[in-house]
DNA sequence: ATGCAAAAATGCACGACATGCAAAATTACG
DNA sequence: CGTAATTTTGCATGTCGTGCATTTTTGCAT
């Protein structure tokens, strides 16, 4: 019941304000506790505590402790989907979804201070990684059918909402969003283990040639 | 003394044969009670009853109430991996990769009954399905090992272990392997939707004839 | 500012999950 | 048969998560 709808735009009332506040906050204890202690050894009556409100708030914001530890950057996917639709009418779909995936994740190195902080905690916590996981499949529905529009839409009409791509995305758009998550997945985790050799742009590059490639066998 | 450590072998002694039995019955007990009453609503309580042993017990064989409704069948991935291993020397990883998985997939149909059962929970439950995504992942590792192993000896040598493959992989095995899970998962996900309509053996040839070709923007 | 209605926070009770520990039951083996 | 090893079980304990009624805070009109 805390879907915190689309109304992320600076908030006008002081609720939202402050509803916004109580969850960073939340958010942030949990993890700065996790950071420090383990993540499962930090308890929800720990994180309430750390965050000035009461146990029975927290559950009213996250519904389930592990919920605090995930990053729920909802604005992002949108951000991507958005980039997505209004790149050139002429880009292949996987170009297309590169270029938006690109743009978001230049964005993102700059807060690179608070993702480190996340990625130390869900390295130690193989059960949290699958929560984040779960969290990028729902951003992948939302993918697919923003794919899924585009296609509809091939020549330069502009792509807007229909009844059609409310309904359950066809096979290409859905795989396509799909390979997209794992390829940011697969491409973040193998620069992490590398930053010193490479720059993530290279290996997010190399990627999307290999995926448009058709995944061909490396040259030897 | 016998080798016998794999507890897959059949038989062994009576102790052996009664933890896999206990361990099939609860697993059983747990589906087929969800699958009538909907996960979320089938305690340990329940499935510990049904199994004829105390909840105490069930906690013995599963670490948590989710991990007996999730396949775990250990053995699957070693087969893919030697099939993959074994498939032709001129086949490109992608095609060898295809073939070993479409071999598992057939095997596995045989059981369709109780496979049409978890997936009739899974579906109903996508807090589960990110379990099976979290086994997936597990496999993930041991598969792009396996398979820069098979790049390493491009030619028709006999590929064996070597201390370079049990480094960390590179970027290509890691991204087929993760890739190849990821079109698993979505052709297993699209057919549950549509088990109807077509069989699942096309639309598993459709992803990876689709990732085959780059992912090219399909025609209207 | 003041009173009122909506929304949020809180306390409390309750059931389920999960683990550790020690006793009892079952199995293996000489 | 007797002993050691393994498994099962009950019990205690702590945490998770939810429903409900109550209290507090906020928004708004007067």
């Amino acid at each position: 019941m805390h879907v915190m709808t689309g109304k992320d735009a600076v908030g006008g009332g002081l609720r939202e304000r402050k509803k916004r506040a109580t969850r960073a906050a939340l958010a942030e204890a949990a993890v700065r506790l996790a950071a420090e202690h383990g993540a499962d050894q930090v308890t929800v009556e720990a994180i309430s505590a750390a965050a000035g409100v009461s146990v029975r708030t927290f559950f009213n914001y996250f519904d389930s402790r592990d919920d605090a530890f995930v990053v729920v950057d909802s604005d992002a996917s949108e951000r991507v989907r958005q980039a997505f639709l209004a790149a050139p009418p002429g880009l292949p779909p996987l170009e297309a979804l590169r270029e938006a995936l690109a743009a978001e994740l230049r964005e993102a190195e700059r807060q690179h201070e608070l993702w480190s902080l996340h990625a130390r905690v869900l390295r130690s916590a193989p059960h949290l990684l699958v929560r984040n996981l779960g969290a990028q499949m729902a951003d992948e529905s939302g993918l697919a059918e923003a794919i899924a529009r585009r296609i509809r839409a091939g020549d330069g009409s502009v792509p807007s909402e229909s009844d059609a791509d409310r309904a359950t995305p066809g096979l290409y758009p859905r795989l396509l969003a799909a390979v997209a998550g794992t390829a940011v997945r697969v491409s973040v985790q193998h620069w992490c283990e590398r930053a010193d050799e490479v720059s993530y742009a290279d290996v997010f590059r190399e990627v999307f040639d290999l995926l448009a490639a058709g995944l061909p066998a490396p040259a030897r």
